[in-house]
DNA sequence: AACCCGTGGAA
DNA sequence: TTTCCAAGGGT
């Protein structure tokens, strides 16, 4: 739920999951429709069916996964995900590079980083023993202080940090765009991912008719976005009538 | 590497 | 009113 979606966003909506399926064998014995439901306003429904496949093969296997390999093998688990469960839920030592981790590092290395290099100052910089504090420490900086729009008069790095050492230009930011973490978008308003969410949002209510899908979604390319939801098996087509799987 | 994927709050 | 971007991942 995390993935790209803030904190204060996903705590009502991970609360209510929780209530709804308490283990994850209750997530996988629900069907799809269910975990799209209570996903609806979180966005991108993908995660959704990522998260529900990734309990089914949890279930299946009979026990979770606690290694890195075993945890990237999961749908929809990356490089930060993955770790975030080692570090946060096991309590191992594992590095995470989230959003605000990258801008903390690019800002302190003074220069861009790959995500490569960002994972590997992350690496060697991590306190082997309760990495997860250190690990919840640098991500808060980054939430609290060293913002997009920064503060670094209040920054415990600001001696060591090279962007602030530099003076702390804004044309000169590191860090610009999320770090790089995320990547700019396309326009939303109007756009195909907006009509899908516009269906997907009808469908939690109860069905479609394939022939009202124009008007559901406003949207003038209707059918190629029925075939795409569908092909991602986020919405099943029954005849005319469309329904959540 | 480049591009795609939802939603909503804040600036 | 736009624009930015948020505890990223997949192709």
């Amino acid at each position: 739920m995390l993935q790209q979606t803030q904190i204060a966003r996903v705590i009502p909506k991970w609360i209510a999951f929780l209530e709804r399926f308490p283990t994850v064998a209750d997530c996988a014995a629900a069907e799809l429709g269910d975990v799209l439901r209570l996903w609806q306003g979180l966005g991108y429904p993908r995660r959704a069916r990522n998260l529900y496949e990734a309990a089914g093969e949890i279930d299946r296997l009979g026990t979770f996964p606690d290694t890195l390999e075993q945890l990237l093998a999961l749908p929809g688990v990356g490089a930060y995900t993955a770790r975030a469960v080692l570090t946060f839920a096991f309590e191992a030592d594992a590095a995470v590079v989230d959003t605000n981790i990258a801008r903390v590092y690019a800002r302190v290395a003074g220069h861009r980083l790959t995500t490569t290099q960002a994972q590997a100052m992350a690496d060697a910089s991590l306190p082997l023993g309760d990495s997860w504090r250190w690990n919840q420490c640098l991500m808060d900086l980054g939430a609290t202080l060293c913002r997009p729009v920064p503060h670094c008069a209040d920054c415990p790095l600001r001696s060591t940090c090279a962007w602030q050492l530099a003076g702390c230009d804004p044309v000169l930011d590191p860090a610009v765009g999320s770090a790089g973490v995320s990547r700019p978008q396309s326009r939303f308003e109007g756009s195909e991912r907006q009509a899908r969410g516009r269906l997907l949002k009808a469908l939690t209510a109860g069905t479609v008719r394939v022939d009202d899908v124009s008007k559901v979604m406003q949207h003038p390319a209707a059918m190629r976005l029925v075939e795409a939801l569908c092909a991602e098996g986020l919405v099943r087509l029954e005849g005319k009538t469309l329904r959540l799987p």
